[in-house]
DNA sequence: AACCAGGACGTGA
DNA sequence: TCACGTCATGGT
């Protein structure tokens, strides 16, 4: 590994971590702070900021559930709409995986609709429902959770380091728009060569790990949303 | 009114 | 292996 591109991988944090600040990344539903029905939670971070440098979640089996079931909707789609959709079925009481697998799909549709893609992503919210029943609490290992069809690298990877604390670095269309445009990477460079690029630069640790991943995708929807990309961070050059 | 959003899968070459 | 079409809603 060229040393150069570890110290820029370094660099590039601790600049993200001086503009932005923790991040507490996943975000969670807060269901201390329900409405007077006890629904409609807010999520940790609509207004007070996630869950900052409080890297103890998930704390239950539900909210472990929960970021795996998020990781799925949020495929492709900006957050906002994911958040309608896990409200939708923190709503109907059927956040939980055994309550998932016993829906019927065209429930299932209605509720997580805003989040789009809703005729695959019920399947694949029902397959993960299975799946992390099976697990029974354990810890999948990389290999199993892929086979689960509906979670390719990036949501493997995400529900690794977030919903099981595991020291895996995810790569989303983010890390690698910010690592081409840094020149740090080819335009075709492909997910398992990002993610050996990161984790051969920084030894495992789940804290850096999280902070990373949600702090580069916070400098992407700064300053890498909008074609032409031409923001320049100096202190990586 | 196009374009984008914290991707994954199936297909054909 | 790899480029390409498909899936769907909501914000800018």
């Amino acid at each position: 590994m060229n040393q150069s591109i570890k110290n820029r991988l370094n660099n590039l944090y601790h600049w993200m971590m001086d503009q932005y600040g923790p991040q507490g990344w996943w975000p969670l539903l807060d269901i201390n702070k329900c409405d007077q029905h006890g629904t409609n939670p807010t999520f940790t971070g609509v207004l007070t900021g996630y869950h900052i440098k409080n890297y103890t979640y998930p704390k239950t089996e539900n909210q472990r559930f929960e970021i795996c079931t998020g990781a799925i909707l949020t495929q492709n789609t900006a957050w906002t709409n994911v958040e309608h959709a896990l409200l939708n079925l923190y709503n109907a009481d059927i956040l939980s995986p055994e309550k998932i697998l016993t829906a019927s799909e065209n429930k299932l549709k209605k509720l997580i609709q805003p989040a789009g893609y809703f005729n695959r992503k019920t399947i694949y919210l029902k397959n993960m429902a299975h799946f992390f029943i099976t697990l029974n609490g354990k810890t999948p290992s990389r290999e199993d959770i892929l086979t689960c069809k509906g979670v390719g690298n990036e949501t493997a990877d995400s529900i690794l380091l977030y919903a099981y604390r595991e020291p895996e670095f995810i790569i989303d269309t983010y890390t690698k728009r910010i690592l081409t445009h840094l020149k740090l990477c080819s335009a075709n460079a492909d997910y398992l060569t990002l993610k050996e690029m990161f984790q051969n630069s920084f030894k495992p640790d789940i804290v850096l790990y999280q902070e990373y991943h949600a702090l580069l995708v916070e400098l992407a929807k700064r300053h890498f949303s909008k074609k032409p990309y031409t923001f320049k961070i100096d202190a990586i050059n």
